[in-house]
DNA sequence: GGGATACAATGACATGTATCAAGGCAAAAA
DNA sequence: TTTTTGCCTTGATACATGTCATTGTATCCC
């Protein structure tokens, strides 16, 4: 299933970047000592939409998605996790089941806060909520920037906004021009809010335009300000 | 503009619903000192996409709408705002511009609570921070499943499902099956996410087949458990 | 290696929806 | 009253996009 090691938390390298970096030093310390690292294999899920939390995951090392599943058994991605990052929060503070499915898109190594521990401590500490605060006010932003293109923007420039948010997610390659993340061209499609036979098309469509490169799940981004100008962006 | 009237925070018959129903009494003595209660007319601006905030609004009677403008001009309403709600606390936590307008639905009254003395006491006080992260949460299940929806239903049961939500979110008419808002046909188009035409068509549609009675800006619903089937929520 | 399986790509087609255009109706203004 | 204005409504049309079907192409496993 899953093989347990667990790295400290006081030297995790995403100590500085992560809701915890503004945590106590205290807290810091008693999350160490709760927590349990897993190690999940590409594919794997964490939690699944429909089950009860019994805490949240931080991402040691590693790339998940967040997926809902439509009624007709098509998913929607609605968020990428990323190292450093947290998940599971929101059905947590909101009491409620898990209303999108982890699914691992590489191998990587998870962390699980237990609930107890996460809310006492968010209870005491005031600088992480309010980091806490953060986060969520961030992601409904996102959420409702999304609404809205998905209401009003055409394919073409949605799958271009899509392509920019990846990287601005999981940045690039070394060679500088290369997401850092192998998706799927299903999953491209279900990040888009598309068809997958119509992610390919205008994948293609792209790529005759010069401006990106595809090979196999590998996406080149080419010519970045041509597709700035495709997504349609003055948001 | 607007006339203020300054009803007690201590007396307000929302006091037990809305996000400080857990606040400390001290600091509902602050709050209620500090405020400024406006009244504003259907159809007046309560702010503005773009703006800085300088605090937080607090909707003491009255219906507001959020909404997004998106590139060509036309709107995405993202919530509604009915009395006991507050608003505008998103831009504040992430310290950015109001990334929606607000406009009032009808004439309302609405109390303004400025910035610094929210967030210090959202420092102060836990159950009130508490209580904020359990409206984020909320908001953005919400805002994820209306994602999924828009990438995957067709505006048919979209519009279904939107007439059931302003019911939930407005609730209905002494009647017992009028719609407690009144609401353009542009309106309802763009807060299901269709072109006008579209949604006048539709609602037509729903006349047709029993399950709704229009009468001007008045919507009776006739048949909900057909309502419920039409929008196809298994969710 | 070679079959099996999953994924990618492309074409043909159907259709839901947006768009454009014109007319109707009702409330407000002159 | 008549005019004006703002919505609502309906029809005709075009197009983007989803669906279905087929072939090609890797990848995995025995």
């Amino acid at each position: 299933m899953s093989i347990p090691n667990n790295p400290a938390c006081q030297n995790c390298k995403d100590r500085f970047s992560s809701i915890f970096c503004k945590a106590d030093h205290n807290n810091l310390e008693q999350i160490d000592a709760a927590k349990v690292c897993s190690a999940y294999k590409k594919g794997q899920v964490i939690f699944h939409e429909g089950a009860y939390p019994f805490g949240v995951f931080c991402i040691n090392d590693g790339k998940i998605k967040l997926s809902h599943s439509g009624d007709d058994g098509r998913e929607q991605i609605v968020r990428l996790v990323k190292a450093g990052d947290i998940m599971g929060y929101k059905a947590l503070l909101s009491n409620e089941r898990y209303t999108a499915t982890a699914t691992a898109l590489e191998d990587s190594s998870i962390c699980f806060i237990p609930k107890d521990l996460f809310l006492s401590i968010l209870q005491k500490d005031a600088s992480l909520s309010f980091e806490m605060m953060r986060i969520l006010s961030s992601e409904l932003r996102k959420a409702e920037l999304k609404i809205t293109h998905l209401a009003q923007k055409p394919v073409r420039e949605r799958l271009a906004e899509t392509l920019l948010f990846i990287r601005e997610t999981y940045g690039l390659e070394e060679d500088g021009s290369t997401l850092n993340v192998r998706l799927s061209r299903e999953e491209i499609a279900n990040l888009v809010g598309t068809a997958t036979e119509s992610a390919i098309r205008l994948l293609s469509e792209f790529k005759k335009d010069g401006m990106i490169e595809l090979d196999g799940k590998k996406i080149r981004l080419l010519d970045v300000p041509e597709i700035i100008r495709t997504a349609n962006l003055h948001d």
